[in-house]
DNA sequence: TTGAAAGCGCTAACAA
DNA sequence: TTGTTAGCGCTTTCAA
């Protein structure tokens, strides 16, 4: 570790007490311009980087916001830390990242791992509730953890539901009849939410929602589920994927088939992801509102972090369709 | 913040010293298990965390490495901080995460925020060198910095050069006869070796590469770019592109024109991003070593960290060509 | 095997 | 406007 010179050797070279040196980093007033001036020329000669460790100590808080997500490598994720970075940046907390790869044991040692560093803060992504047994405030960010509390709990989500029926109503608004519905089971609880949407929008336009299950969230291997439907069943008109991936893999078994889409199957995604602009056919899909969702729970934490109560504790912030060629 | 129990809590609780406690915290011996066991049930019982900030202050580092990268919402950068992380977290450390959008000041910034911290070591994705005052062990990732000094600066890149030779060879051994390399400019100098060694083996094997050029990274604008250079010029007949979405661009225009991949044209991308294996065409794509790389970068800076010298300052990770259908 | 005590670099009363 | 000083919670010598 390094840095040899500390707010006592400053203090020493401009003839000052530590006391005036830390008024002046901090603007606290109290001091004269002349005093500043000389002992901020001290500062840059001496190349003086205040050490946030001690006043961290001192004060109580580290500046330090505790990010716990499944995987960073999913853009969805990524996309959202970037904003909270971003934003949180400007206020002086810089982002700690822990990443479980959805292991609860990992992500439990990451917890331990968080408090001993006495974040500000914590903001969890993974879709599980935490008891916390000092008083760090927690704000649960993109998916609902399981035995949330409404109310106690601090909340952001993205609206699904509405996500579920925005895709399925702009297929049937084109016209389709027979609407089967692509999904795959996933600790992602947001998925369910999307399908249940769906059905809803389907059912009200007195139609009946067809399943199409793949056992896990993997383009290839919802092309097989969807395959396996097609060749099986009477074929739908339209499907709606709880995310990209499965509407690629969906598009792949339907062009396997020789069933053209748009033109026989329309086929909706979510998420919103690089591929689904440039994909060919380009995907028509859910976008979600990373920015809004980010700002959002970072405001909350910061409120929070000051003590007030946040003037909401569950936040659903709305989605909106993508049109693109997999609908035209 | 927050936490009432101190370590001197525990002690007068326990009716032992810190110092005591102190050593069965971090299992220093000189303490008899009697001791130990009592110390541990209090420990228990308050739900006491040990302060990482004090111990920080106290012995001059904080377990913290700085990342600093670009942008995290792009795949190749989050893929490389997901293994770190992990790989890290295993020897105790967290990571700090900065984005700099390739911001020059916010990237001053992030850096001089990091230093206050008093990380213990800061990763650098950005391809910008950085002179720091203090005593910091730093190691260069991905993109080489400009004004990288060979044996006083520490650098783990991928092959890019060998990449560029990977995806003209594939081309070329297929039969192509006239390649052309689509490109465009961008902060990042990795493309720029891929380019060279793309062009290095396409006239090694006697032929004369065509450069097209994009204004930016994007797949739209490559389409643009690519439409345009075949209306004019001599068609080619496979297309190295320096990263995926400038090649999921290129094939966007071929499409345009009716020209078919891989018959017609057959192209390589780079990054094996997520949508290589997906699109359709799937796309022949160089893939980085993420892993290798983010280990190799980490144990690199472990090494330094302890005041050791790493075995090498210079690493250079080998990459491999995924052979998909637009080189089928 | 244990304890006393100094000190890491800083902030914030309190006093001047 | 400035200085003195007591800690924040921990590690670590040194002594017992």
């Amino acid at each position: 570790m390094s840095q040899k010179a500390s707010i006592k050797t400053i203090a020493e070279l401009s003839g000052v007490s530590v006391a005036t040196v830390s008024r002046i980093i901090n603007q606290n007033g109290r001091f004269s311009a002349e005093t500043e001036a000389r002992v901020r020329k001290i500062m840059d000669d001496l190349n003086y980087y205040p050490n946030t460790v001690a006043k961290s100590l001192r004060q109580k808080h580290s500046m330090v916001i505790g990010i716990i997500v499944p995987d960073i490598t999913n853009t969805h994720f990524s996309r959202l830390i970037l904003e909270i970075e971003n934003y949180l940046f400007q206020y002086g907390y810089s982002i700690l990242i822990c990443n479980t790869n959805e292991d609860e044991n990992l992500e439990q040692r990451h917890l331990d791992t968080l408090i001993s560093q006495r974040v500000s803060g914590i903001l969890c992504l993974t879709g599980r509730r935490h008891i916390i047994p000092v008083n760090i405030p927690v704000v649960y960010l993109d998916r609902r953890p399981e035995g949330y509390i409404e109310k106690e709990d601090y909340l952001v989500e993205s609206d699904n539901l509405m996500g579920g029926c925005l895709a399925a109503r702009s297929l049937i608004e084109s016209g389709c009849r027979s609407i089967g519905i692509v999904y795959a089971p996933t600790v992602d609880i947001n998925h369910n939410m999307r399908c249940e949407g769906a059905a809803q929008m389907i059912t009200e336009a007195g139609l009946v929602p067809a399943y199409i299950k793949a056992q896990r969230v993997s383009a290839p291997i919802a092309t097989d589920a969807v395959m396996d439907y097609f060749k099986n069943n009477p074929s739908p008109d339209g499907l709606v994927c709880t995310n990209d991936l499965l509407a690629v893999g969906a598009f792949l078994a339907l062009m396997e088939l020789g069933i053209s889409v748009p033109g026989k199957v329309k086929i909706t995604g979510y998420d919103d992801s690089p591929l689904a602009g440039v994909y060919s056919p380009s995907l028509t899909s859910i976008h979600q509102d990373a920015k809004a969702m980010s700002k959002c729970a970072a405001d909350m934490i910061l409120k929070m972090i000051d003590g007030l109560p946040p003037a909401k504790s569950h936040e659903i912030i709305p989605v909106r369709l993508i049109s693109r060629e997999t609908t035209a």
